[in-house]
DNA sequence: AACTCTGACAACCGCAGGAGG
DNA sequence: GCCTCCTGCGGTTGTCAGAGT
């Protein structure tokens, strides 16, 4: 036995909506809300609809604060990032772009960003392992990087440090791949190039272990990294972890290889300047799998 | 002007999973 | 634990307008 239909196919109107069913339902979820069920609400309100298709209309047309179009170039790197970590769970990646719904992103990928994307002309373009300069300009704007930044380093005034050990974020691949662009393991053990101390250089496979690095685990480095099998990772990029701050303000950096380290945190990074004048332990939330993404 | 093609967006469909009985 | 109902999601299709021929 097959499942029921959700309505009566016969009698439900379908296609486009209309303005005056636009309006009816509007008004009936504006006065009533849903009443937790969308299969009874086109009844209550009067609409030879589908509850399903009054669901969608709501949610991708009628409810508040819903733009349409003119999607920016941050909400496209931000739409490319997230599809290259997660795929296309449109859901989850509209829920980062406010007023935009699953359907609208879903639509903008697949008549204007997957080309795009192909082209090369956004961020997510496979091209981490080629580019061995030290720009930022492709980096995506949720990261705190402009691309007109007249250093080539981030905008630091959009963000803040000190962020609480809950809110450390887990560094993604696609964020990862971004932001990445070649410097060795040696760069970033060379003091002329990378001359800030008090940090601790751990390789991805400790890393991924357990989420979370352990303050105890990281107070010697060099033993870490010794005993630890070579990856290719260590060629390229280290996570590093820091002494600053308080407890509750512990927090971590990674080093992509610009020459200075930087603080993960939620939806973000840090170009952390003065951390060795801090005096904490802190761990970090970087798997394994995100981190060799990149190797 | 008529037709075809293409892109953008709206809407539908079926499935998975959660909640409740 | 099983069943039913409902919601939410993602893939797909339908519709329409504008561009091109």
């Amino acid at each position: 036995m097959g499942r029921a239909p959700c309505c009566d196919k016969a009698n439900v109107k379908r296609g486009p909506w209309s303005p005056e069913e636009d309006a009816t339902l509007k008004s009936y979820l504006e006065a009533h809300g849903t009443g937790g069920n969308w299969i009874a609400l086109p009844k209550k309100a009067g609409l030879r609809r589908c509850g399903k298709s009054c669901r969608l209309r709501w949610l991708n047309y009628l409810r508040p604060n819903i733009k349409h179009g003119g999607f920016t170039e941050d909400e496209d790197n931000i739409i490319c990032n997230l599809y290259n970590e997660i795929g296309s769970r449109w859901s989850v990646i509209a829920s980062q772009l406010p007023g935009r719904t699953d359907n609208d992103v879903k639509n903008y990928w697949n008549t204007k960003l997957k080309k795009k994307r192909l082209a090369g002309k956004v961020n997510g373009a496979n091209n981490s392992s080629s580019n061995s300069t030290m720009s930022t300009s492709n980096a995506p704007a949720f990261l705190g990087f402009t691309s007109n930044h007249p250093s080539g380093l981030p905008n630091l005034d959009a963000y803040h440090h000190g962020f609480s050990v809950s809110e450390i974020h887990t560094f993604t691949a696609a964020e990862c791949q971004v932001i990445y662009d070649g410097a060795t393991t040696a760069d970033v053990h060379n003091s002329a190039y990378y001359p800030y101390t008090g940090f601790n250089h751990i390789k991805s496979n400790e890393i991924g272990v357990s989420s979370k690095v352990s303050t105890s685990s990281i107070s010697n480095s060099s033993s870490i990294s010794s005993s630890s099998p070579s990856l290719a990772m260590d060629e390229k990029a280290s996570l590093l972890t820091c002494n600053r701050g308080t407890l509750d303000e512990a927090t971590a950096m990674m080093d992509f290889g610009f020459g200075f380290p930087c603080d993960v945190v939620n939806n973000g990074i840090w170009f952390q300047e003065r951390a060795q004048e801090n005096s904490l332990n802190c761990g970090s939330y970087v798997s394994s799998s995100d981190l060799n993404y990149i190797c």
